[in-house]
DNA sequence: CTGAAAGCGCTTACAG
DNA sequence: CTGAAAGCGCTTACAG
């Protein structure tokens, strides 16, 4: 009963207190004051819970991601809680572990905790866990869910554009011979780059050449063992891509391992732009994924959908090439 | 009026529909399972801002952390997570980016969200900030803030174990020439390291030479830095600790590029554990700071802080060596 | 063992 | 421009 020992202070009934507090025009100036000046003498904070039960409105927000261990999230969890904080808007966050039954129970959970809205930033996601939330009306947006955009809102990254950007670089530099570290055949966010790769390769008129494609893990130790294949080839390329900067990290490593200087012997390039990728030796050339943008269009998504405005359901954002130190000129050696 | 539909279906009053969700004892067999079917049937799930609002309880823990970027963080928030969850709490989570002001705002935000309780697992703590949490009467614990432990619930993290620890296994391989990149001046939890290391060293008899400390940043670059001072001491040390592994991972780096090599012509030991040191080659031997088990004990705190049992209010963890491949028993080179 | 009813702290038609 | 009152969806003494 708390509003009310504000009105009574102020001399008025709850119900002004309450137009003061949402700024409802139409309150006179004089009685604004009065109430003012009560809420700051007893220091009154409104009740969330109460409000939201009136309102059916919460102003929380639930971001769901794959790994809080993954580097890749921080940036996007500090970008969207910024946007959020602003707006007043608190944020329950989770993360599944890449395990689509931890999917499904944070989405619920979230429901139950009746959030306004829900991010869904993981990698994988399927779509019978999605329909909890729409059965409840409570709106959704995915990242890079290509196959559930028609149904879904959904930040989609175009990773060729940061390919194409990778190879201008190259291309200038005078190479030619560019392998790549490729990621699981099974996980699809992997294969996605893969195919991005190939045809910004394409694009640039270069052939593939298929031993000069190696496979790793997505982490550091996959990253290692494959550029070690690629370093045995013969001819051997002068360029290296990786699906992502842990892998390009680990091949930083290897050629490291075999005495092959980096980047005067060969050009390596990562994506994602890991805050890793600039504490190693030599900070690495990275393909920047851009997920402060892909939290800040998410937001907007959901925000849009709360208004019940239905213009904005997607977006596409492109990753763009950081220069560091991680390539050069193709050496007069090998020519 | 959800629960009023369930109770109809079931043919109860709501109070009894309440009785069996809350699990309360006393109510008849058949009318339980009567109730649970009508709520299976109507997939109902209580509003829980109706039963904040009642019960004065919110079921939502504050956690606060400095940084998301640090990747110190991650397994903390993991850890505190998983524990909040399985007990049906909902966690929200915010970072002060270092700014006292910042955590100002973090804790008047979370109460005015009626969090039950707060975690503020920040390195820096002003006390005027906790201040409000007592005023609004919100159970509060802290991580090592030795000055306000007599008055704020702490787990603190007893450095001079894992020091010892680190000491004995050099000792043991050999050393008795051990230097120490040493954190910022103006940084408390930084120093209290340094305090640490020292006391562990003449725990072990060892001398300190003042010229084999450096100092660095706390960042990659600053051990990069200070360990290129230890390196151009004659004599140098034969084993080098550090503040933190970010250090010790530049500290590698700056080895690698004067061409010692690690562990033959020198050994390292970083402090924390970060996922980082198994990524760099060698990975690192290293102090693991356990977070986990803080935000363990955290939630314990809190948990019977909110039970009203005054017995466990503080803590006291200790970090042990991990070892991997960053040392090794000191070269006949240098006897 | 169960129900009727009050009340948690707000917001919002409605009335004036 | 402002107030009286209903109601959001629960839980919990109280009564039987």
């Amino acid at each position: 009963m708390d509003i009310l020992q504000v009105a009574k202070r102020a001399n008025v009934s709850t119900a002004t207190v309450s137009r003061v507090i949402n700024g409802f025009p139409g309150v006179r100036e004089k009685t604004v004051a009065r109430v003012r000046r009560a809420i700051a003498e007893t220091n009154y904070v409104p009740n969330p819970n109460a409000r939201s039960l009136r309102m059916g409105r919460t102003r929380l927000f639930g971001l769901i991601i794959s790994d809080v261990n993954n580097p890749f999230f921080p940036e996007l969890i500090d970008a969207f809680e910024a946007l959020a904080s602003a707006e007043g808007i608190e944020v329950i966050f989770t993360h599944t572990n890449y395990d689509p039954q931890r999917l499904h129970n944070c989405i619920r959970r979230m429901i139950e905790r009746s959030v306004d809205a829900i991010a869904v930033m993981t990698s994988e996601v399927e779509e019978e866990s999605l329909r909890q939330a729409v059965k409840a009306n409570v709106p959704l947006v995915l990242m890079n869910q290509r196959k559930l955009a028609a149904k879904y809102p959904n930040v989609s990254v175009e990773y060729a554009t940061g390919f194409g950007e990778a190879l201008d670089h190259l291309l200038a530099l005078g190479h030619r011979d560019i392998g790549f570290i490729a990621g699981p055949p099974l996980l699809s966010s992997a294969q996605g780059r893969k195919e991005a790769f190939k045809k910004a390769l394409k694009a640039h008129g270069l052939q593939l050449r298929p031993e000069w494609i190696a496979t790793g893990d997505m982490r550091v130790e996959g990253g290692r063992t494959a550029m070690a294949k690629l370093l045995a080839c013969d001819p051997r390329p002068t360029a290296v891509l990786a699906t992502n900067d842990l892998m390009a990290v680990g091949a930083l490593q290897a050629a490291h391992a075999a005495h092959i200087r980096v980047p005067k012997d060969i050009s390596i390039i990562g994506f994602d732009d890991l805050p890793i990728v600039s504490m190693v030796q030599p900070p690495l050339t990275t393909i920047r994924h851009p997920r402060r943008e892909v939290a800040e269009q998410a937001f907007d998504c959901l925000q849009q959908a709360l208004q019940g405005k239905k213009n904005k359901t997607s977006a596409t954002l492109h990753p763009h090439l950081v220069l560091r130190n991680s390539t050069a000129p193709v050496g007069l050696r090998r020519r």
